[in-house]
DNA sequence: CTTTGCCATGTTATCGCTAACGCAATCCAG
DNA sequence: CTGGATTGCGTTAGCGATAACATGGCAAAG
């Protein structure tokens, strides 16, 4: 077995074309091992089409030139790519991070890659940001929510990829859907809360005006409110900014203008803690002078003095099975339902 | 001006190749527009190459197909792509999130995309990950700290990209370095709880071998505890796993066996604020019966009850700087310093 | 009325890899 | 044996874009 030397001036003939990443080719492996590329590549894909000898032979090639194959050329010539597309708002919220994560570990056992876009809770930004990356031919996209522009929309369908939307269910799911009813979770947070005693409810909701899963918890906080009989007083519906601090205001304008407030229905888990903080602060008893209830679980809301009562969303079953069922409808074997629901759960604890 | 008309059966001369993915290429964007793929091709990246009319022609006929243009394809041929990788160890922390999040950001409005994963803290899945994202083309790579396997470094070297570490601020850094000195934080806060009264002081150190903003941490107490002349007392130092959990594990097990200790400086705020809780939990009161410090400073530090004492971290400048310094970088123009150091600071507040 | 030169566009040859097919050598059943 | 299947590898022709060079036309310069 002779190595075939590299033809003198072969490389030479030209100055270098690739100035930089001029790392090892295919071809540079296949010269070294005294094949041609395709057996190469037939070794890095389907090793058992290849004899053991070549292969072993291959490989060392690989190892003496540091090879990786390039993914973009093989891409191309394939016609298909590892990469899946995610869109989330954002991913300073632990809660959403859970469902990142488990995507990001899935897709890497899987060898798929993770192009991660932050959308902010704008849509037109997502739409922005999905415009690029369709550029990479995504084999599957997972996308938040089920509010998009309609070219958002129109690029979803046009790539005619596999689409997961996480963290809702919607009645008509663009093509599949993992996850629960923000709705429904708020409605029967409110109705256990009337259940424990409660009858002043106030609901801290975030202003934002694409985001679908605030506005379906509203409405069904709504919901709960008027099958209950109890006051629709709309002084009770407070709306905020983001984050904890928020939450602090929140509870600041409710003990100051609406002391007959008994129980405060946080939009997200962050208001909730903040309004929490807040209630410590001006020296209430969290429940006995106001309850406090929050909405996704975070792992604080456990830990907190007193603990949060809260809606557990399973933010860790929605990435893994939106990541599973996306790669199992890009090989074309998905046999679910389109619409997911992972359910969710209202955890009592101390905090009401 | 005439629409040449597709050529009969040009396209269907054998059965279309693409079964999925079959979204509209530059050649049929030409075809529409009448013009070659090269002039599409300058419209898209030098339009001012363009006469007026042609522009216009072709920007009608990309919006007539829905045309997106092939970045495969493009980086292949260009021999350059728009992605930079990230490698973080994880996203459940809103602290890296952070710095994930400006990164993510910056990439997005100037045209790069982000492909992100995880190591869980583990230098191996580090250059598991990393090796599959090389086959990228990566123009440039974000690593979090200093350790890495030894393939990782080659990796990195024989990539001939620049490659940006954040979050610490080594001696030699790989290429530029992006962050602050753990060691030394993690010193000036020992040295100010000191300065604050406190006497004996444990620190609650993160079980993580490969972690080294940890270690140095870790380092920078011990450093401070000898220089002050305090009980260096290896019974100080709680060893403990991630989370919040683990905080009040720590706290539990001060209180119980250490019960002289007026301080817990801990390695992360997370820990920091399950110490907290423990501590209220078990009616101590702090910072009065036992102080407690952490490093980060995340959003909660300071709406706690009490506000939590600690380390100010400036994790989104150090995504920025990061991300900008990259580009720069990638443009060949960076003439800043190998080590970017962007400080910290100590925050005092109630718990200490 | 040439000449120079720029402007707008076209032509050709890759980029690194893989699909599809081709072909010789080996294998096993009848 | 012998013919069809199998095995192992090579050949050819792209995938969709861009770099580099080529070209024709029209304006300013001589």
């Amino acid at each position: 077995m002779t190595i075939k030397s590299r033809k003198p001036g072969s490389k030479m003939a030209r100055p270098p074309a690739r100035a930089q990443g001029s790392m090892a080719t295919m071809a540079d492996v296949a010269r070294l091992a005294d094949v041609t590329t395709m057996t190469v590549s037939r070794a890095l894909r389907t090793p058992d089409k290849v004899s053991p000898e070549t292969l072993e032979r291959i490989e060392k090639a690989i190892r003496m030139c540091g090879f990786v194959p390039n993914y973009a050329a093989r891409s191309l010539s394939s016609q298909r790519s590892q990469v899946i597309v995610a869109l989330f708002p954002t991913m300073m919220n632990s809660v959403f991070s859970g469902t990142i994560q488990a995507i990001s570990k899935y897709l890497s056992d899987n060898h798929y890659h993770l192009l991660l876009g932050e959308t902010d809770f704008d849509i037109h930004k997502e739409e922005d940001l999905l415009s690029g990356f369709v550029g990479w031919r995504p084999a599957g996209i997972v996308i938040t929510g089920g509010a998009h522009t309609s070219r958002t929309k129109e690029l979803l369908a046009n790539s005619e990829v596999p689409v997961v939307e996480v963290w809702n269910k919607p009645r008509y799911p663009l093509d599949v859907s993992v996850g629960f009813s923000n709705a429904q979770a708020s409605y029967e947070m409110t109705r256990s809360l009337h259940g424990w005693g409660y009858r002043r409810i106030a609901f801290v909701k975030i202003d934002s005006p694409h985001n679908d899963r605030a506005r379906q918890r509203l409405e069904g906080y709504r919901r709960a409110v008027a099958e209950l009989g109890l006051d629709a007083d709309s002084r009770l519906e407070i709306q905020v900014q983001f984050g904890m601090h928020a939450g602090s205001e929140a509870m600041r304008h409710i003990l100051t203008e609406l002391p007959d407030v008994d129980a405060v229905f946080c939009s997200s888990d962050t208001l909730a803690v903040g309004a929490l903080m807040e209630a410590q602060r001006n020296s209430r008893k969290v429940p006995s002078d106001i309850a406090v209830a929050g909405f996704g679980d975070v792992e604080l809301a456990a830990e907190l003095v007193p603990s949060l009562t809260t809606v557990h969303v399973p933010r860790v079953e929605i990435g893994q099975r939106a990541a599973s069922i996306l790669l199992e409808r890009i090989a074309g074997r998905y046999e679910g339902p389109a619409v997911v629901d992972c359910g969710f759960e209202i955890v009592r604890r101390e905090s009401a």
